[in-house]
RNA sequence: GGAGGGGUACCCAAGCGGCCAACGGGGGCAGACUGUAAAUCUGCUGGCUUAUGCCUUCGUAGGUUCGAAUCCUACCCCCUCCA
């Protein structure tokens, strides 16, 4: 891929974010002679999104970056329908107040990584059910209908594969790919949006808006798709104790958005640095060939780098301000913290589940029976043992930790 | 509408009257080894208590039985074929 004369495409290529492009150099030649909008979809099915849309998001940075116009989609039509994707039961419908609020949460995501503002380059945020939702559906299946032949949309990737594995697919879903290719025709029309871009799954979506777009409005449009990111090991991107990965801190703390990162896989480092941060590329080398143990340093790099872009600077310096005390083996401000009230005793049980560190009783005492639960770096042997004062420090403090990288404190009122 | 197959814990998937809180795999967590990495090996993986007991769970609701995820009835949902 490449060279591309445009800086977009040039940085989209340099840091790996690109996997096709429906018309190369005509995109790149677009980039070159003004600014494009261009636009991704995202669900409105969470209050918040996870990392597996952060590609998505950085596309959008990186579009900004290089002086082009980011559209955030949201997909508020398409998920008042409930995306029927997961098989085994109809997703719960949610209700259009619900579905507002998600997106206004979510807004405030983007808002970290975007300048929402009237430049040519501001962002700007959209809500398909502007339009989708008052489809009317004889002139909808003729204006737009008309445009999609049975026998193309059977050879898309997502659903032919459905069919050969003879699983369901319901003609709902077999109509997103049309809906949207609407979107992408609409926002040509009311934003001049040029491209839509996307993980590769995406790919037979956003080809089937770009022919849309020439046979209806004889516009010429452009797809980009991003690799699908898994680690260095093959897994999917995104797991950690608590789950999924989220971006609002409501959801995951600074703190554990940051531990996330810095548990990287050491081969996923230099990729990851280039994607998720803004950091130049030549620093990027320079961290990417650190070895063994030194790679370690990377990794904080990476973590505070791809922190502060989602929570900002003052979280991201206090989340690494907390872990270099936490895994030094003091206590750290900063994490999570049991108030211990008085003289009274409490069992270390009890602690860990009140912290989170444990999700139940009988997981915490599991874990102390395996050896993995640590009060001031002492296993704690005995699965009801108690806390007392008498286990706090000078400074009324102690530690109490679950595996090597979770940890929490417990404080005197 | 008819015939057949199926709905089991986070996911896949056994079980088909008691020894089933339910085989196995994946995932996850913990331990060892390390570098808060990967790979490997080991253990754990419904809740409450800590005893070796109670509670909740095998699509939903009833029933048969000393006893059911396993049998019966009704209902809901999914798949395949026929109409």
């Amino acid at each position: 891929m490449g060279p591309f004369k445009s800086d977009f495409l040039r940085i989209l290529s340099e840091r790996g974010y690109i996997h096709q492009i429906t018309d190369a150099e005509g995109l790149d030649a677009r980039a070159q002679s003004g600014v494009i909008s261009a636009y991704i979809g995202f669900d409105a099915t969470a209050d918040s999104l996870h990392i597996g849309s952060l590609v998505q998001i950085m596309l959008l940075r990186r579009l900004q970056q290089t002086g082009h116009r980011p559209i955030v989609l949201m997909g508020g039509g398409t998920t008042k329908v409930g995306d029927p994707s997961g098989r085994d039961e109809t997703r719960q419908l949610l209700s259009e107040q619900q579905i507002n609020a998600n997106i206004a949460s979510i807004r405030e995501i983007f808002a970290r990584f975007l300048r929402f503002d009237a430049g040519p380059s501001g962002a700007i945020m959209v809500n398909n059910d502007d339009w989708l939702s008052s489809l009317k559906y004889i002139e909808f299946l003729r204006d737009i209908g008309r445009h999609f032949t049975i026998n193309r949309m059977l050879t898309m990737d997502s659903v032919r594969m459905r069919l050969e594995r003879e699983q369901p697919l319901t003609f709902l879903e077999f109509n997103y790919m049309i809906m949207q290719g609407y979107d992408f025709l609409e926002l040509f029309k009311r934003h001049a949006c040029a491209l839509q871009m996307g993980g590769s799954d995406q790919w037979g979506n956003i080809v089937q808006g770009v022919e849309l777009g020439r046979r209806v409005s004889d516009a010429q449009l452009f797809g980009l798709t991003s690799p699908l990111i898994t680690t260095a090991s093959g897994a999917k991107m995104g797991k950690t104790a608590s789950g999924a990965v989220w971006l609002n801190p409501e959801r995951l703390s600074p703190y554990d958005y940051w531990q996330f990162w810095r548990n990287t896989e050491d081969g996923d480092v230099g990729r990851f640095l280039r994607m998720f941060t803004d950091l130049p590329l030549e620093e990027v080398a320079r961290l990417e060939r650190l070895k063994d143990a030194e790679i370690n340093v990377a990794k904080e790099i990476l973590a505070t780098e791809a922190t502060r872009l989602c929570h900002g600077d003052a979280h991201a310096a206090e989340a690494a301000a907390t872990a270099a005390r936490a895994f030094a083996g003091g206590a750290a401000e900063g994490l999570p913290t049991f108030i211990l009230k008085g003289a009274e005793a409490v069992q270390v049980i009890d602690v860990a589940v009140a912290l989170g560190m444990a999700s139940s009783k009988g997981e915490a005492r599991r874990l102390i029976e395996q050896g993995g639960v640590r009060l001031n770096d002492q296993p704690v042997r005995i699965a009801n043992a108690s806390i007392t004062p008498a286990d706090l420090d000078g400074s009324g403090i102690a530690r109490l930790s679950v595996g090597k990288k979770r940890h929490g404190l417990i404080r005197r009122a």
